[in-house]
DNA sequence: AAGCTTGTCAACCGCCACCAC
DNA sequence: CGTGGTGGCGGTTGACAAGCT
């Protein structure tokens, strides 16, 4: 479309923010919420374009910003979000609460990085350098199964946006109080003046979740890095709302055992051995090799134990996809949304 | 102490999706 | 359906700090 860039007015202020400009900033959504980022400067007497202040007001004055060193935690969380999501900053960031994406981005491409890059990893497909030397195997497979969960969080992300779109709508069509429009992920909302409170976050609760009628598609190759198409979940985009609906729907217990037989059938088409009855494993196990593993440990299927050997080279990285799959599988307590 | 290199991170840029008209 | 406005995202830049020689 060619549009001009914001900014190219003469007259704006560009580079670092004076604490003036912050206090006028804050001062002026505290009183009336940020409203439109287009208009906002000039009526907060700001000699700055809109989208200045949006990304000041975002990645820095936000009340619900947590500054300072990463923890641990938050490091594993990036880096097994990674693996999943590639450079989705700001799905990670709705992961990582009051962390903003920009923090994120910063903080893997000068510390995570070049830290995978020195444990031999490749930060790009995470795989080990050797890795490839596996490539003719089962690999395939748990790189497929990988992907496939990779394109459902993207869907499941999707759906969360929407969601949250939705109930603002919603909320204004109800006329109720502006707190609900305050969401974890602040910045793409109309924020004003929550109190503590109201900070609580209200994101419709999803989980990963298999509609039956969906075609499954698993591509060959794992995490989407370099497009910069969002939409390129090779899903179709008219699929997903059937998606959401679905997932939203139905999220009562019943859909565990709906979630774990959808499972059951997509691994038979992969012909996986699906898990048996009172020893559910799923993804995770499929992925790490778990259910080849016990076969092996227990002697009762000696194909399989062949196969086996195909594996061992995800026993060497299981900790690793597994932390991953724990976010998959369950339901992180500190973070406002599910899979 | 001065100059150079490397690391960090706030901020910018350009593209894209979405929405209203 | 096409167009333009707006906000969001990810890649990149550049100023500053810290470390090294």
């Amino acid at each position: 479309m060619g549009r001009s860039p914001c900014c190219d007015k003469g007259g704006l202020k560009k580079g670092p923010w004076t604490p003036e400009e912050d206090q006028k900033l804050l001062a002026y959504i505290e009183e009336h919420g940020h409203g439109s980022w287009r208009s906002l400067p000039e009526k907060a007497g700001l000699q700055r374009c809109g989208k200045s202040c949006r990304l000041r007001w975002t990645n820095y004055l936000r009340p619900d910003i947590k500054r300072g060193k990463f923890t641990l935690q938050e490091e594993q969380t990036i880096i097994q979000l990674h693996a999943l999501l590639g450079n989705r900053w700001s799905a990670i960031a709705t992961h990582l609460p009051k962390r903003t994406d920009n923090e994120i981005k910063n903080y893997w491409n000068t510390h995570l990085k070049k830290r995978l890059v020195k444990m031999g990893i490749d930060p790009v497909t995470h795989k080990h350098k050797n890795e490839t030397l596996y490539s003719s195997t089962g690999q395939s497979k748990n790189t497929a199964t990988l992907s496939h969960m990779a394109q459902w969080e993207s869907a499941r992300l999707e759906a969360e946006a929407r969601l949250a779109r939705e109930s603002k709508l919603l909320h204004i069509h109800n006329n109720s109080s502006p707190q609900h429009c305050f969401t974890h992920k602040s910045s793409s909302t109309n924020w004003t003046k929550p109190n503590q409170d109201q900070q609580q976050l209200e994101s419709p609760t999803s989980t990963l979740t298999f509609s039956e009628n969906l075609p499954l598609v698993i591509t060959p190759l794992g995490i989407p890095t370099e497009n910069r198409n969002r939409n390129d979940n090779n899903i179709e985009s008219s699929e997903i709302p059937a998606m959401i609906e679905f997932a939203v729907s139905s999220s009562t217990s019943s859909d565990v055992t709906l979630v774990k037989d959808t499972e059951h059938d997509w691994m038979r088409q992969i012909n996986c051995p699906t898990p048996t009855e009172g020893n559910e494993e799923g993804f995770t196990s499929l992925l790490l090799g778990d259910s080849i593993g016990r076969s092996h440990s227990t002697g009762k299927n000696d194909e399989a134990t062949a196969a086996a050997v195909d594996y061992n080279y995800y026993e060497d990285n299981k900790n690793y996809w597994n932390s991953i799959l724990n976010l998959v599988d369950s339901s992180p307590s500190d973070s406002p949304t599910m899979f």
